[in-house]
DNA sequence: AATTTTTATGAAATCGATTACATTATTACT
DNA sequence: AGTAATAATGTAATCGATTTCATAAAAATT
């Protein structure tokens, strides 16, 4: 690879002018620029980074973090993610945790050597001590996920009012036998969306069943979504709709309904959280709620880049949607 | 951020001795190590990347392509990479590309600005000019899929024994009418796949018929899967089997046979290929051919950090299974 | 024409780490 | 004891780009 000293002296000028000529910087001739631009050209240069990002003291390199990447969810996330660094002149790094711990700390590692400039995490739980101390010293963004300390920024939809508008709408199908299927996990969203569905009940007057509450696993997945709704679905008084906190967890729903010869929605009502691409791609089709992910992650990233510049830490809630389709109905008449 | 001067300030030593610390050097007596790692404790002082890289010339990072992240069957080949590449003090980056040569290009860059030692291309297509091109100045392998030109690694399992083996064992069911649901790009395993189904019929004296070959989508999507297969089985004489290079693919031939009231596997054979999570979620489970996805990320890996320290460039090819589930059966007795 | 201002360019310092080479201190050997 | 060999540490060059400051040339002003 050429240097900027071998443009220099193919296009007879210092490397001073070379730079200038890069960065667009003015008092350059024309005439020189030409020469400049054509060297730049000949030997198929391009300004390396090290010793850029070392004098300009920057990366120009932003951090995702993600705890997976099987789940689809994440997609138009990174998507408006990486959109909106590029428009900055920003790349983006995927960062795989697998909800380890230790891994997220090496990935933290890259921001304290310089590999980058500021990172937005996917995968934050409730009571997490450590982005609160890496925000201290570096510009962190927390998207869709946050932990309860209030001093790092977050981007994320109402978890509370949409589960709450959720229950509001399965009580005006009529029903008020409702169960939730929540997840084992340390995310604020899934004790937000469990606080939503408790108070929406109680604002209807129905008194909140514990029995009618099971969790799937961590993760979400598909079996354990099964077993948990299996679990509801044998109760005595069996619940006649269940809002599940994951699309994957409510497919799961519809499988467990299936097995116990369960028509849905005939004999239940299922509801998801997501609007994951297999929402619509098995019979019934899933009633859900859909997440501005796209801007979500545009709007992550351009808080970040924000406090990049030394803009302080924000919160910005985004608007939610309820996808009305073929998983859910009004009660039968007993 | 602390820097390496200020470490031997307050350790009372020279940057030399600082930097014969960190890199573990010898000749530096216990008690100066000591004296010195007190100090790095101290500042919390993070060796920079920058002047590091710029110094050894070398970034000891890779990158690592993706056409998209929604598909799940990349997330194990990632790990696979990502394991890998940690344990040889890599880290990694991924770059997603949907399709879009010029991000692509992009990306590439980062290569030539020596933001990246080396890249693992997993979206290669049939007929890429550019990637040969980007081999001969930068280490890189092609996973899964690659160009024809040979002179650039690659890492992959047989497409075409694959495809074969999964038309030799449905003849072996006494399928004789085998349709094949393609797609409309310009990978090479799309093409030896295809290749591979037409070789076992031409073993098997079974006449090749061009109707029972269709086309999904570029991308392999389920609601194009639904609309190919819904073709090949409104034929007068539809196949009694149907080997699809996706499971998305697979998943929506299956759609398509119910919404024209067949069974599978009683009236319809569906064999898939990926092995992906919802083979196994939605009834019938998928028969399917599953890749190595952790070995063929691990394998590439590996081969790139060889590459980077000199190698040659190589082709490995890597053992696939083909798991049998519901979607196929004998054929039913005429 | 002489002086000031503006413009274009170059020389050299700088960013933070590594490392070849130099230097000093210590040990081993005759 | 005196010299050679070895060990521990320091000095300074280096990587490639940016940028401050200096300088030379051109243009504008009086």
């Amino acid at each position: 690879m050429s240097t900027i000293s071998e443009v220099a002296k193919e296009a007879g000028v210092s490397v001073a002018t070379v730079s200038r000529v890069i960065n667009q910087s003015p008092s350059v001739t024309p005439e020189t620029q030409k020469r400049v631009n054509a060297a730049i050209a000949k030997l198929n240069y391009h300004p390396n980074v090290w010793g850029r990002s070392l004098r300009r003291q920057e990366s120009r390199m932003l951090l995702i973090f993600v705890p997976n990447i099987t789940n689809p969810y994440y997609a138009n996330i990174i998507s408006g993610i990486e959109d909106t660094a590029r428009r900055n002149h920003y790349n983006t790094m995927v960062c795989v945790t697998n909800v380890d711990k230790e891994r997220a700390k090496e990935y933290f590692d890259l921001l304290r050597c310089g590999n980058a400039d500021g990172a937005i995490l996917l995968d934050t739980t409730k009571n997490d001590k450590n982005v609160p101390r890496v925000a201290k010293n570096f510009p962190l963004v927390q998207c869709c996920e946050y932990c309860t300390n209030d001093s790092v920024s977050h981007v994320s939809i109402d978890n509370f009012e949409a589960a709450k508008q959720v229950v509001q709408y399965l009580v005006s199908l009529g029903h008020h036998r409702i169960g939730f299927a929540g997840a084992a996990n340390n995310f604020i969203s899934t004790e937000q969306r469990e606080s939503g569905y408790k108070k929406a009940l109680e604002e209807a007057g129905i008194e909140s069943n514990n029995r009618y509450i099971v969790y799937a696993d961590e993760d979400y997945n598909f079996l354990s979504g099964i077993r948990a709704v299996k679990e509801l679905l044998s109760l005595k008084e069996r619940p006649s709709a269940v809002f599940c906190i994951s699309d994957m967890i409510a497919l799961g729903a519809i499988r467990a309904a299936g097995e116990l010869g369960l028509r849905v929605p005939e004999d239940l009502t299922v509801v998801g959280f997501d609007d994951v691409a297999y929402a619509t791609m098995f019979k019934p089709m899933l009633t859900t709620v859909s997440q501005p992910g796209y801007s979500l992650g545009k709007t992550s990233c351009s808080m970040l880049i924000k406090q990049i510049g030394g803009a302080d830490p924000a919160d910005v809630f985004l608007e939610h949607k309820i996808i009305l389709r073929d998983s859910s109905a009004a009660i039968a008449v007993e």
